[in-house]
DNA sequence: CGCTTGCAACTTGTACACAAGTACTCTAGG
DNA sequence: CCTAGAGTACTTGTGTACAAGTTGCAAGCG
């Protein structure tokens, strides 16, 4: 084929090319047009993609680092299936991690920036109130680096956007399949969240945010029980062992 | 020249081009082989180490990744300065984590754990009493992991580990400079911990745990003092500017 | 029919040549 | 003497050929 499914998702030639065979593969992963436990072929991703397998190779480098994609020397590539446990670590990280910004945020926040907070919440509402999910994630992901910079650590939200992507995955894994998660709660606890802070109670704070984190932690039970294979690797396949013959399932 | 400092370190032959050369760079750094605000050349390392561009790229963007490294596309590869506000944020990261670690162990250990613990702490006095310091901060290490393997979060030590470096940054270059670092209240706290955890007191493990990690933030402020030039880019340096004739300080 | 063995087709790993872009230097002109 | 400009020598980014290794199949043998 010519083009395909990869080539679709955004002609977007900013960057390296090595940054955008990463954007668009790691995109493919997580909006399953590659899915967990799938080979993915150099040669194939060459042809998609439409740049030489230097770059295509160290997008795949940057994924297998995080956990995205498995190599196997002179074996294969493949998706890595999703992994309960590495949902539950991930989120164990994120909370120990969100948590002790919310109670440092507590200590160091200023009048200013309780109205500045107060103000993103609303933003938040109104882009529950229109639908625009997609709007209100971006927001969301403001809203919890905003309180790292007032905590005084912006750069912790490296270190949680490293383990989000394996709690993404079982999000993007229910778009489309059941019904739509209810994000009014969500928008409720930011806002019971900034007025906690703006009394300056850390230990509250902390409780809060880490309840607020911990309620996305019942969709792993609930994606594996509706869609088990994407836990496991294909039917035949025992660990790594052939990955030849495995084209998209 | 034939060969370098580098090949010197260990002639390791095991894994990867790839995987040697990022190895054999990154304990430079660390060690102050190269010093940080230093250039970088690909081709002189791929003279030092003895394997083509490739594999050395492959290591510098690995290096780049964990922030070791900074790379100015068509400029120049430099060896990052040592930095206090980001030693502060890998401190608060590593203390949020394995606060939440020690007080989830706390919960979860089981007497035969307290004494597995128990005889660590002992061979970690012995390493102390011999004045190994290199196993002791093996055993300090192999500690700090099985605390995770207890509270069923194995993984999180690779968070930790990530920013770990930005710490160890710091004892890299006290090495040789003053008088050596006290491990005994090392050893002592982590025996305190251990008879914390028998009892339980998640909360009260927390702490001590907060509190043992802390210990070494007066780190950052005492090397600035004494060797404040590792800390910025060399003089003339402006930013990402001038990284040619720089070679190694 | 079952097993072994060799080949063929794939995989990723490495080396190298070239492209694109930046910084320093030397020279010519004011 | 100072300044502007072009050239040269370096840098990293990319494409591509080849090397090393694994898997699966199929042919041949017992």
């Amino acid at each position: 084929m010519t083009f395909s499914a990869l080539s679709l998702v955004r002609a977007d030639d900013s960057g390296s090319a090595a940054e955008r065979a990463y954007k668009l593969i790691r995109q493919a992963i997580l909006d399953l047009t590659f899915l967990p436990g799938s080979a993915l072929s150099e040669t194939a991703l060459v042809e998609q993609i439409g740049v030489s397998r230097t770059p295509i190779r160290q997008a795949l480098q940057r994924l297998e680092h995080e956990q995205l994609v498995r190599i196997f020397p002179q074996r294969g590539t493949t998706v890595a299936p999703l992994d309960i446990a590495g949902f539950r670590e991930a989120l164990f990280t994120r909370v120990a991690l969100e948590a002790a910004v919310a109670a440092e945020a507590a200590r160091r926040i200023t009048p200013q920036q309780c109205k500045e907070l107060a103000l993103e919440v609303q933003a938040q509402e109104r882009a529950v109130a229109q639908g625009d999910d997609d709007a209100f994630f971006r927001l969301n992901e403001v809203f919890h680096r905003r309180l790292m910079a007032i905590a005084g650590v912006p750069n912790v939200w490296s270190a949680v956007d490293a383990v989000k992507v394996h709690l993404d995955r079982f999000r993007a894994g229910h778009l489309g399949l059941n019904e739509r998660y209810p994000l009014e709660p969500v928008v409720e606890e930011h806002a019971a969240l900034v007025e906690t802070l703006s009394r300056g109670d850390g230990s509250a704070a902390a409780g809060q945010m880490r309840a607020h984190i911990e309620k996305v932690a019942p969709r792993a039970e609930l994606l594996h029980a509706q869609r088990p294979e994407l836990f496991s690797w294909p039917p035949g396949l025992i660990g790594p062992a052939r990955l030849r013959s495995l084209p998209n399932r």
